[in-house]
DNA sequence: TTTATATATTCGCATAAACGCATATTTCGT
DNA sequence: ACGAAATATGCGTTTATGCGAATATATAAA
């Protein structure tokens, strides 16, 4: 049996999942393990931005078990744990593509008329 | 030419996609509507929540485009905009899902040993 | 043990989000 | 024009978030 409060659980689980996506340098970062494994000090050149924030953002990413981390020496490095995470944004990137694309056709309508 | 800032713009726009998933009710909201289009009266009672709670999410969803209105009469039908939202938010669920299970697994092997 | 390097955390603040409640707006029927 | 039903919005409060700056922790080398 689903009861109303289990769907509530799954869907808080999902929420938070989200969450983690739902910042632009956090999907940044994403992208960017997705290339391959970096460290902390890969990201933050990288990004440009400071070292705090990007811990900051990687912690997110990591209670939440989208990235996983493993230590050499002094340096730590991040990966991706799941590709699909990669695929999901990509399907949201179409659909924010599709409709951009729409825009633009809407504008020439009105341009040549 | 991509420029740093260019990624980042493109990277703002998934995070306010993200951003409209990152809360479970609009998650029911939307996996309700992928079933079919409903007023808001469908989706409150269907939901358990007050109206204006509803009418709150659904403007979220609307400002970004993930979902769309039509009128009739004196009530508004929303619906899905996309089927590839779900598909993403499938996906996500696929991610929780083996991770769950793996977690599962894990719990078996030290209780049998 | 001291020092340097890499990474993580804490604190304080400004901003933004969620929610309940009341109320406004829109549309239709009369 | 008026009342009822459906939907949207404003307001105040509580809670959460992001960020900069400073600082703490961990590891390796000397």
């Amino acid at each position: 049996m689903i009861t109303q409060t289990f769907l509530q659980e799954i869907s808080q689980l999902e929420a938070d999942f989200c969450f983690a996506l739902a910042d632009p340098t956090r999907i940044l970062i994403l992208y960017s393990l997705n290339e391959a494994p970096r460290t902390v000090t890969d990201l933050t050149i990288e990004l440009g931005i400071p070292q705090p924030t990007t811990s900051r953002h990687l912690k997110i990413l990591r209670d939440r078990g989208l990235v996983a981390v493993s230590r050499q020496g002094v340096s730590i490095t991040y990966r991706l744990t799941d590709t699909r995470l990669i695929e999901a944004l990509d399907l949201l990137r179409g659909v924010m593509r599709d409709r951009i694309t729409h825009r633009a056709l809407l504008m020439n309508e009105i341009n040549n008329h």
